[in-house]
DNA sequence: TTTCAATTTGTGAGTAATTACTCACTTGCA
DNA sequence: TGCAAGTGAGTAATTACTCACAAATTGAAA
């Protein structure tokens, strides 16, 4: 099963409304998640809020965890391949750095409850995930961990412990997120895409 | 009823294990909220995890919701305490950085299941906590922002919205911290302690 | 020191409430 | 007509919390 999100042009053939239901409960699902936590919320609440019953909730996912995982891990790919695609638009590395702060910006703006769900649950599915998943090196971490060992190098960046550097350096956008998402910052993130990218380039050279 | 943490020498005219069992159910608790987080975790399994009954979890703390949150606010409050004592003594930005950067990377280290449950579970309490606690100055980014907005009256730091400051810089320490419990990193946060203070101080010249 | 009632602390089976999930059935589209 | 999509009452399992009782501790009188 593939997570829809949001509601697609139909392809010929297809009643238009193929998949509006499945999005309809994700997006409601994803709210609630990320505003309460996935234990905190029932399938008779996601149900309520998608408008469907709670039996049509299980023609799409086998269960809650399901499709809190899959949520998790949709957004979680994106990431790592909006990175990776900020960091491919070539540049030094200043400028590929300005890019991914762009980037995590943006996908924040665009869809905030997405972008908060990720951010608020990571711990609970990224240490349990089975071994396919938690090792898989298409995740944001890793994708940003390897622009800077290869950055090193090629000797655009001081040597040092890449996975130190990139924590520190991704710690910089998401706990300005985070701090967005506690209620202390109320503009977009990406009001504030210019600091935060001074200040990921400071830590990069630091 | 204060929390106790840890065995305590018992005052005279008091039972020797007064507290004990408080504090057994208190560092179970602890472990499990950090592990699976407060709602996966039942009070069963914290009065086995404990070695005491169901019931006398009852005694000490009215529910579970009131033990998570006590332990919450309780290190909360002691990382609002320990980063204004580093802060107070004196020296200049750049030693108060890695003044705060020193406290967090040793009570991480000396309690990293408190400290993680702190750094887990924040999103749950600080949002929904009631308006006193939620407006209490006491805590830990208000106690950088407020070092921040001094630093930047006294002309030491260029001028600049303290929250997104705190933040960002906090971030490089938190994220790091982060990263350890995801289990990316091994070592002890205070081993990376040199490296977070460049990068804080970076930030906050950047 | 010994005794002992009052008080605190601990026990664990029981309970009411909740909840994830099922299934027999209906609906509506191709 | 056939099949996928949707319904919602029902169910078995779980769980936070209670309560009647037991054990331990205390302070002080004998």
């Amino acid at each position: 099963m593939i997570p829809m999100l949001e509601q697609q042009d139909a392809p010929r053939g297809v009643t238009p409304n193929a998949g509006a239901t499945k999005a309809r409960i994700e997006r409601a699902a994803l709210s609630l998640f990320a505003e309460r936590g996935v234990d905190a919320v029932t399938t008779r609440e996601i149900a309520a809020a998608s408008g469907v019953s709670e039996g049509a909730l299980y023609r799409h996912y086998s269960g809650k965890e399901t499709l809190a995982e899959t949520l998790f891990f949709t957004i979680h790919k994106r990431l790592a391949g909006e990175i990776r695609i900020a960091a491919g638009r070539g540049g030094d590395l200043e400028e590929q750095a300005r890019a991914i702060v762009g980037a995590y910006c943006r996908i924040a703006d665009e869809d905030w409850p997405l972008f908060c769900y990720h951010l608020l649950t990571t711990h609970r599915f990224l240490p349990h995930a089975d071994e396919a998943l938690r090792t898989d090196p298409d995740n944001p971490v890793e994708a940003v961990e390897t622009i800077l060992a290869m950055a090193m190098d090629a000797g655009a960046l001081r040597r040092g412990d890449p996975v130190i550097k990139a924590s520190m350096a991704l710690g910089v956008v998401l706990q300005t997120a985070l701090h967005k998402a506690y209620g202390r910052i109320s503009t977009p993130l990406s009001a504030h895409a210019e600091r935060l990218g001074d200040a990921v380039i400071a830590v990069l050279k630091s």
